[in-house]
DNA sequence: AAAATTTGTAATTATCATTGTTACAGATTT
DNA sequence: AAATCTGTAACAATGATAATTACAAATTTT
């Protein structure tokens, strides 16, 4: 569980939330408790990597009955490397040394800063390859894997999202006709 | 301490191989006890991550009283890259979902598969820029950040690597001259 | 105004990969 | 035979991440 596997489930966040803007009328409000049940872990979970999203304005949320998050833009207009930015930690993927290098040593003493270098460009180059990739493509992807034509207009976001019928679904969420 | 850092370990201790290679005569084994006062860590720490390196043919080790561990070959011949495949984990930096996601949502049983792909291309992306960094140049860069003059004949590799007297080196190593 | 719903976040606990440490058998050299 | 060092197993310590509980604040509905 030591693993952060933020980037990967924000990214089902945000697949989810552009699900919902494609295929629901006006208010395409997700709850957390929807959405956790979706990544299969806790609604306070999906909650805090939705404040990163938020801070990064890929969602807009709101509070009370039929409130939830948003996403703020079309898919078309956001990337995956716009969602790895919103949750990355502090700044890289690579790590250096747990406990300081011995000072005492020329190589100790410069090995961080001279490695420094070389990992900042693989970490661009990272960020290159991800803003190739649209949330509206990935989207698209999995729903076309999931056996959902997405031209077709869909019947019920119920189906579509959780393929299962859940009460407050067909309460709350009109679809798109 | 649950972060991986052995990519940046690992390519400390080659370095410090390299420069016993590139300064050393005859034989230029380093023991893991040498190596770990450098990275400031415990010998089997050090010893662990050698037989991966060893398991990627990067270096050679032998037992007994002079023994140690060598690089199996020049430093120009080696990338970072190299090291980095020798240590990686799980094949990719990112990581998925920790829990299974719901399988009775088309996102949760599609959106692994789906990242995949994109995942797969940001890592060999990583795998090619880092094998644009040859060991011989962060050796190089290192050692001048140093102020260690890579072109001149170095007097002690006891004032080299440690930057002090240590009692051993003086009686196993021999500088080249 | 009251009830219901949901966010936002603090505080605490649980989980578990990685590192650190101890111990010792086996190999090699002197 | 003695000394040195690797290789690796076994276990403990560390600490980042996730899970959970709790509740104040915001919003909507009735």
């Amino acid at each position: 569980m030591n693993i952060n596997s933020q980037f990967a489930v924000a990214t089902h966040i945000m697949v989810i939330l552009a699900g919902n803007k494609l295929y629901l009328q006006d208010n395409a409000c997700t709850n957390s408790s929807m959405i956790a049940e979706s990544v299969n872990t806790n609604p306070v979970v999906i909650r805090r990597i939705l404040s990163k999203l938020k801070e990064a304005d890929l969602v807009t949320s709101k509070p009370g009955p039929f409130g939830g998050s948003e996403i703020s833009r079309h898919p078309s207009k956001i990337t995956l490397n716009d969602i790895y930015s919103a949750v990355e930690e502090d700044g890289s993927l690579f790590h250096m040394h747990y406990g300081e290098p011995n000072p005492n040593c020329p190589v100790g003493r410069n090995i961080r800063a001279s490695l420094a270098g070389t990992i900042e460009k693989a970490e661009s180059s990272i960020k290159k390859v991800l803003s190739k990739t649209s949330l509206l493509g990935l989207t698209n992807d999995i729903l076309e894997r999931a056996g959902i034509s997405t031209s077709q207009s869909t019947k019920s976001i119920t189906k579509i999202l959780l393929n299962k019928k859940l009460e407050y679904d067909t309460a709350r969420l009109k679809v798109k006709t």
